[in-house]
DNA sequence: TTTATTAATTGCAATATTACGATGAATACA
DNA sequence: TGTATTCATCGTAATATTGCAATTAATAAA
């Protein structure tokens, strides 16, 4: 139990999820939205930017990074992380297919 | 512990994330597209088209209901539930804006 | 009224997520 | 060679989510 059964799902119904998930945190949104802003940043900047503890950044980074939205370059002692816009308009793309969905008939009932 | 601390977040962050998150769990994507595709639906013929107990079912329609992606008609004795489209292009649209956010300047490094 | 059907609600067990402190690994600088 | 800095990982604690059985509520049919 507590498990997501995700064996029932279409390949398509358990990645749009799984994208979403990653979305559906206000730290990792931040996150994103700081990145964007600046195009160019270390984890350091994001501690303070974000009031969260250097390991929970680290964290939202790395779900970041599984999804394929981040890269990052070894810049002298720090990190840089960058969107990897190539990656990041993939899976906007991908899940704007979803959110532009219409009704493929007229409805019968509401 | 465990829990987000959504007061650091902007407004706008928050309601992202909570967006991302209802669209976050592939029986909730089901449900949709299997909304949009007949576009009149009982709660009945959705325990039958997604392999889930009635109970966990009612769950997952609540939390669209929440977000207002769904409306419900009683029918008889049976709920017709439909999307809600004009809050559908809502909540659509305001995720959208973020996914189609570009960088604000040039890249300093990756 | 009684019975059947349908969906919501409640309560529970199991897993997942969130957040942090402590620790570890790697690099820069003295 | 130390020492400081920076970020990743591990372990832990707390909360959240998922899923189901059982129950409840409401309506339809007999």
């Amino acid at each position: 139990m507590g498990t997501t059964k995700s064996e029932i799902y279409t390949l398509e119904q358990n990645k749009l999820a799984n994208i979403a998930k990653v979305l559906g945190h206000p730290a990792r949104v931040a996150i994103l939205q700081h990145l964007f802003k600046v195009n160019a940043c270390v984890c350091g900047d994001l501690v303070n930017e974000i009031g969260l503890s250097q390991a929970t950044i680290s964290q939202h980074l790395k779900e970041l990074k599984n999804l394929g939205l981040l890269k990052g370059n070894i810049e002298g002692t720090s990190i840089c992380y960058c969107i990897d816009i190539k990656n990041w308009k993939n899976v906007s793309t991908y899940l704007q297919v979803f959110l532009n969905q219409k009704p493929t008939n007229l409805g019968e009932c509401c």
